[in-house]
DNA sequence: ACTGATAATTGGAATTATTCCAATTTCAAG
DNA sequence: CTTGAAATTGGAATAATTCCAATTATCAGT
């Protein structure tokens, strides 16, 4: 797993502004989960990650996750009281949410306009500052799948 | 804790609905998380039931909320990995989001309009049955509590 | 390059909410 | 009453995550 040279200016920023440093395991734990678009586990990121630095340890990914969680680079997703899963968090002012399908136990991401964003701040009383939204749906898709077929997952 | 009638045929007919019996430690759990505004967590729950049933036990607070949730009675809230609160459902067929305090760590309910939800429905593939919302706002409450005046939590 | 100070990583132990399980108790119906 | 199913119980087990002390890596200043 190589972390393209702008994704890597883009780790580098956002840590520094932190007052982090750059560290192999780290790029590559970003890597991984900027490279995954299926809401892994942090078990999962870690056996990916593993791949290209086999001697990382499970405590550094989830060490890791907690940082990029922190400075904005990636997502923690949890469903009821499954395992957090992680996503990238490319744009910072997009918000999004996720459907998660009961029957294939896949994630999908649905996009959030702003309009509705206005919306549900509208919606809570005037003095609660929003620091962030977690909105989970979870139900069956039984629509086409991305290569355009229908089936029941 | 003492369960009013007419909650108590509410959790009677429910359960009847779903072949379970009704039984003490139910209707205790029911009277408490019917009573509760404030979303206690199983522990909570369990410490204030056994002030009416001292004898009962954890696994068995931890089955009759799973019970009930799964009867439509009450509803299981997560924040995060934080341990699970439970609320009690009034009415089925109204939603609500919850709010977080990380300041005071209180739980408020946010009532969302049949309007909000439609808007919600519209931004999912039409085939994505939807079965259950989840809605956690956090960030902190900077506003008059319901006392009337204002504080910092 | 070298050195010291600081930060990051590591392996393994600890934590903790929750679930599981086998044994007992309760219940409702015949 | 008896009998079979359902519910409860205490304690053990599970599993994701966090903690911790020891090691290793990194950076800034010489």
């Amino acid at each position: 797993m190589m972390l393209p040279t702008q994704a890597k200016q883009t780790l580098e920023s956002a840590l520094a502004e932190h007052g982090l440093r750059s560290t192999r395991q780290r790029e590559c734990v970003f890597a991984v989960v900027a490279a995954s678009m299926d809401h892994p586990t942090a078990d999962a990121i870690y056996s990916r990650v593993r791949e290209s630095l086999p001697g990382i340890s499970l405590a550094t990914v989830y060490n890791t996750l907690e940082t990029l969680v922190s400075c904005g680079l990636v997502r923690q997703v949890n469903f009821e009281r499954e395992p957090s899963r992680y996503c990238p968090l490319s744009e910072p002012g997009k918000h999004h949410a996720h459907f998660h399908c009961t029957r294939s136990g896949k994630v999908f991401d649905v996009h959030l306009p702003e309009s509705f964003m206005k919306d549900l701040e509208a919606l809570l009383p005037p003095m609660f500052r929003i620091d962030k939204v977690d909105l989970c749906i979870s139900g069956q898709n039984r629509g086409e799948n991305p290569s355009g077929h229908v089936e029941p997952d």
